[in-house]
RNA sequence: GGAGCCGUACCCAAGUGGCUAAGGGAGCGGACUGCAAAUCCGCGAUCCACCAGUUCGAUUCUGGUCGGCUCCUCCA
């Protein structure tokens, strides 16, 4: 069965034909490194990181670009924007390539933390300012900007086809809210900022044919992913609210300095919600009213108890499309049906000694995987077989190492731990339950599991 | 105002024009246990927000209603 995914471009379900087998060529929206990445941020990651493995799974060599963006965006379409980066500089006291290394390296620890493979590629954009200038002055050349005191702009009047892949209809579109500014110079309400001009007070800044500033919002993405991966390349994900804005723009501007296609399959992962709503990075330091610890981050997660590759199996629970409601309670039961997994014995394996019934199951699960990455169903069959081995077989495409921690010696019992453990046997010899149910309580609390079984008592560390 | 998504058991959720509506968690019953925990076995939606329509037949298609969400500002 082959590979079939769903293009936002067509909003359809396609057999993934590559451009040149047996390469698949990927470019992924990475993060702006001016905050912690929130979970919600690497759901997306790990939607990402489930393609490039099943890309892999089915044969394809992959070269995944995902771009590092280290130069702010401006917060709004006017002049007061500030400058994430510069913000977050601020608030911290560093330079803005400071605030950029320190959370490049946070995002790389929790990606690696979640057994999110790393990219082939992962350029900065403040390395790529050339090529950006380079595609600004392609597109001045086929006449599709004009320079005004803020910035160099994307003309999309001069764009037939722009707004393809959101479908908007531009003259339907207007700003919902009072309180975003509309830059007075720009031709057309949707024209956007290939180069900044005239901000003195930003400190990124470079020289270009224009004069001094900062590269738009969207030309990284532009830059980077041809440079990497030819004018035209197979799949370009994102998060769903990028579709309508970067997205967009990234095709406009491609397309219109190379007049070649720029992408073929777009695939979009929708959001993580927490409370009924969206998680934002600007909440991300904000206390909350009770007691309990606020997840927003992989960090708090983990500070809570849970485990990382818990968090990617609660990410299993849903489609990739459909947004994913995170409470503790779903949490916890990812953490129990993880450890369901985990506790897979390799020599009690249903289907092992049976060929026809092992095929018969693989097929069946990967024909879920090809379907779009029905990871849901996927996982729903593997824990209906049961079976340690094709789940060790789909691992690598689950990337839960499953067989590493099923392999795993447990942790060494430490020294407190035995002697509760023999002081206790000795009171269940006696018969002296209260001091046994006492004891029992003590490593309990100590995170055990305590079970008295024909063989004698039994210890076991809770973590997974 | 425009674009789009969603509403399936207590929770997270998969899915289909008609055969028993996945799976996990929680819960319940049983085995096991000194009692438990863990584990194993079994049970669980006569029903897929609501109302119409299309159809021999709809949870699945169409229209409407109600409710929730996202985007049209930076955002995964």
């Amino acid at each position: 069965m082959p590979l079939s995914i769903y293009n936002t471009m067509t909003r359809r379900k396609e057999e993934f034909v590559p451009l040149s087998p047996p390469l698949a060529t990927l470019y992924c929206c990475g993060p702006t490194v001016y905050n912690y990445a929130h979970i919600g941020n690497l759901r997306t990651y790990v939607f990402e990181d489930v393609l490039r493995r099943t890309l892999r799974f089915s044969g394809y060599e992959v070269r995944h670009v995902m771009n590092i963006t280290d130069v702010g965006h401006m917060t709004s379409d006017a002049d007061d924007g500030d400058d994430k980066m510069q913000t977050a500089a601020a608030r911290e006291n560093k330079t803005p390539w400071e605030i950029a290394l320190f959370y490049e390296a946070a995002f790389f620890k929790d990606t690696d933390r979640l057994n999110i493979e790393r990219p082939e590629v992962t350029p900065r954009a403040t390395g790529h300012v050339a090529e950006m200038i380079g595609i600004i002055k392609r597109l001045e050349e086929n006449g599709y900007t004009y320079v005004t005191s803020e910035g160099v702009y994307f003309d999309t009047s001069r764009d037939d086809e722009y707004g393809k892949l959101a479908r908007l209809q531009l003259d339907k579109q207007r700003t919902s809210r009072d309180e975003v500014v509309s830059d007075e110079t720009k031709r057309n309400p949707s024209d956007f900022v290939l180069w900044f001009l005239n901000k003195p007070s930003h400190i990124m800044k470079w020289e270009s044919p224009w004069g001094t500033g900062y590269p738009g919002w969207h030309i990284e993405c532009s830059a980077m992913s041809m440079k990497y991966l030819g004018d035209t390349f197979d799949i370009h994900c994102g998060g769903v609210d990028h579709i309508p804005v970067h997205h967009t723009n990234e095709i406009a501007q491609s397309e219109c300095a190379t007049h070649h296609p720029f992408v073929n399959y777009w695939m979009h992962g929708e959001f993580l919600l927490m409370n009924g709503g969206k998680l934002s990075k600007s909440k991300l330091t904000q206390q909350t009213d009770d007691q309990r610890p606020k997840i927003s981050t992989l960090q708090t997660l983990i500070d809570a108890g849970y485990d990382p590759l818990a968090y990617r199996y609660f990410c299993f629970q849903a489609h990739y499309r459909s947004e994913l409601n995170f409470s503790l309670e779903a949490m916890d039961a990812a953490t129990s049906g993880l450890r369901r997994v985990y506790s897979l014995s390799p020599n009690s394996d249903p289907l092992s000694g049976d060929p026809t019934a092992y095929a018969a199951a693989r097929e069946r699960v990967l024909n879920a995987v090809y379907d779009d990455l029905g990871i849901p169903q996927a996982v729903g069959l593997l824990n209906s077989y049961g079976s340690f081995s094709l789940w060790c077989e789909f691992d690598a495409i689950l990337g839960l190492d499953i067989a590493e921690r099923v392999a795993r010696q447990p942790d060494a019992i430490p020294e407190q731990v035995a002697q509760l453990v023999a002081s206790r046997n000795e009171a269940r010899k006696a018969k002296d339950w209260a001091k046994s149910d006492q004891i029992r309580n003590e490593l309990i609390a100590l995170g055990y599991e305590v079970g008295d079984g024909p063989t004698g008592t039994t210890v076991r560390s809770k973590a997974l």
